[in-house]
DNA sequence: ACGTTATCAGAAAGCGCTTTCAGAAAACGC
DNA sequence: GCGTTTTCTGAAAGCGCTTTCTGATAACGT
């Protein structure tokens, strides 16, 4: 049984002792730092390709102290909404020649933190979170704990969404201006009687849309029910429970408004499967426009956010030169969208 | 003005000293490599602790040659398609500690290639191709070249989809036989009139599919004008050009298949728009089953595939041990499901 | 023609770990 | 009770790069 070795590996050196010179000068040809002579330049050129030379990244990261990886940490990949942001996060990075590595916590706010702390040890030149503001005193001070150290040792952190004490740089949907600019717009249809749809309320972006949405109402003299409005998860499944909850107990509501389109697309089915008409018999809204509520029937009215553009941002955030002593804030605001899921009363 | 130095990184040497032991038994204790008696072993994880060490990945990687990450390339995270598998894949890589490098190519085929190469860069413990399957000449003998010196190397490689010379670990979609099941079930609906809305057919995904269909009316003795099959980009703006062009040119068709439910958005759009009541004007279908397409109004009929499956699929296909030298493939076959968007003739 | 400055290349010192290798100490056998 | 095996720890050699630092040439001015 002859074992064939592995093949020596192609480094630095065999590829400058190929072209006959030391490894400093066939570093500097293949990072082009310094001008090096063209004929020698030519030579660990040709040696690289013959050879087939691939860089070990992790040297160059270890020699160098720096990495061209970014750590993205999201709730859930094939959630649209962070999928679109990712989606622009990622563009940005090809754009700078960055690598990108995404995490998902599946919703674990104690998984966020792990993967920070495995991306620092990744040496991540930015840790990306695109979550949507957990707002814990405990959270966020072991968050600080890890973030803190970070960036005192030169990384970069930008997030999106508010957070209470996180001191970083922050691309910020306007969730509550939007959450208003959308109670105004349906109200301006007639609606009075409203029912609500919301995530986990821990979250920032769940508590600021309520909170636009109810204070616009509340300004033109509208209440809002206690029992009208309903906690389910962030999901479509959670849309469709607590939507489905809410008409088992009665929903006396002309119009529903889900904290988000994904839970909207949820709260169609429900009320659908519930033998109601949108709009005829209720009017719906969500929030985000994701790229699909515009095909449902009907077409959802929402409030748009540039999702893949608030991804540019965020690693633009991160990244821009000289860091700023104080974190900057990216402000997003949402647009109404009225389609065809509302309808004057 | 006071220049602040950089904190000293705390490095294993610093963590070990502090325990008044050596950077081997440190080490040793922090990997668990081997036994190390109590009482230092607790002295260097009170130091670690203490000290707030974080290991730098790139030096354990150089050091050990291995890393603990693995390289994922698709053509786009916010097409629901690639995101539910990559969701599959994220959801195996965590449960074994990896971390997943994620990049999209935005369907350019040398991208693709150049990604490979990167990640190649970043020794990555594997590297999974999540594509649709570009059946070029030229472009797999490109790939092959970076993928097999990868592979000679310890690396691993899986794909999804179908590739004409790549020998590597596959995950098939059986996608030839879904579209010939799908076509019976639309026959079995007295259906003998379609219209195909494609992806471009340089895809496997596109010709498989579009073979297994065809075929399958064949068989039945029906007929696939070719005017009546029109190729769009893989995108739900793909499927309403696609099915625009379509119905500008004249449909003559009772039942549209659209080669993906991406595509079929689309169509269901352009169908709409142009007055078309579906499914009591024409039927349509599409292929995936991914999450929204049910909760479309009508549901749309479609192939449903278990896309999160198969990224764990692929995931364990590339990491299985011993690595087989014969190339393994999965098979997952798609299941018809007919929703509202098809009717009985 | 000679000193001076500007270019370019190589030697060598790390970057922060892991992992042999070998030695010291402890446990064992008879 | 002494050789032998077993356990545990430390010294030191790298992993494959980057980057000073230094020296050798070449280009320049007068």
């Amino acid at each position: 049984m002859s074992e064939r070795a592995a093949p020596a590996h192609v480094t630095l050196e065999v590829v400058a002792r190929h072209a006959g010179v030391s490894p400093a000068t066939a570093s500097r040809v293949l990072n082009r730092t310094t001008r090096v002579r063209d004929e020698l330049r030519e030579r660990v050129l040709a040696a690289a390709d013959l050879l087939g030379y691939i860089p070990n990244a992790h040297a160059q990261a270890l020699a160098s102290a720096s990495s061209r990886v970014v750590g993205v940490i999201c709730h859930d990949v094939s959630d649209p909404y962070f999928a679109a942001i990712a989606s622009g996060v990622m563009r940005a990075a090809s754009e700078r020649g960055l690598l990108m590595m995404l995490a998902s916590t599946f919703r674990d706010p104690a998984r966020e933190i792990a993967y920070v702390s495995t991306l620092r040890a990744q040496r991540a030149r930015a840790i990306l979170l695109i979550s949507s503001g957990f707002q814990d005193r405990a959270w966020e001070r072991a968050m600080s704990a890890e973030l803190d150290p970070y960036l005192r040792g030169g990384g970069r952190v930008a997030v999106v969404s508010r957070h209470r004490t996180l001191r970083v740089d922050t691309v910020l949907p306007e969730n509550r201006a939007g959450g208003a600019a959308l109670a105004r717009a349906l109200l301006d249809l007639g609606h009075r009687d409203f029912a609500v749809l919301t995530g986990p309320r821990a979250l920032t972006t769940v508590s600021d849309r309520l909170r636009g949405f109810r204070d616009a109402l509340a300004r033109a003299g509208v209440d809002l029910a206690p029992d009208q409005i309903v906690e389910g998860a962030f999901t479509r499944d959670g849309g469709y429970d607590a939507c489905s909850g809410l008409l088992q107990r009665g929903l006396r509501a002309t119009c529903v408004f889900a904290i988000t389109d994904v839970m909207a697309i949820g709260a169609l089915a429900a009320l659908r499967d519930h033998g109601l008409r949108v709009p005829e018999d209720v009017s719906l809204a969500g929030f985000d426009d994701i790229p699909v509520v515009r095909d449902l029937s009907p077409p959802l009215t929402t409030v748009a956010l540039p999702l893949a553009e608030m991804g540019e941002a965020v690693m633009a955030l991160a990244l821009r030169e000289p860091p700023r002593r104080r974190s900057r804030v990216a402000r997003f605001d949402g647009a109404v969208v009225l389609r065809a899921s509302t309808a004057p009363l």
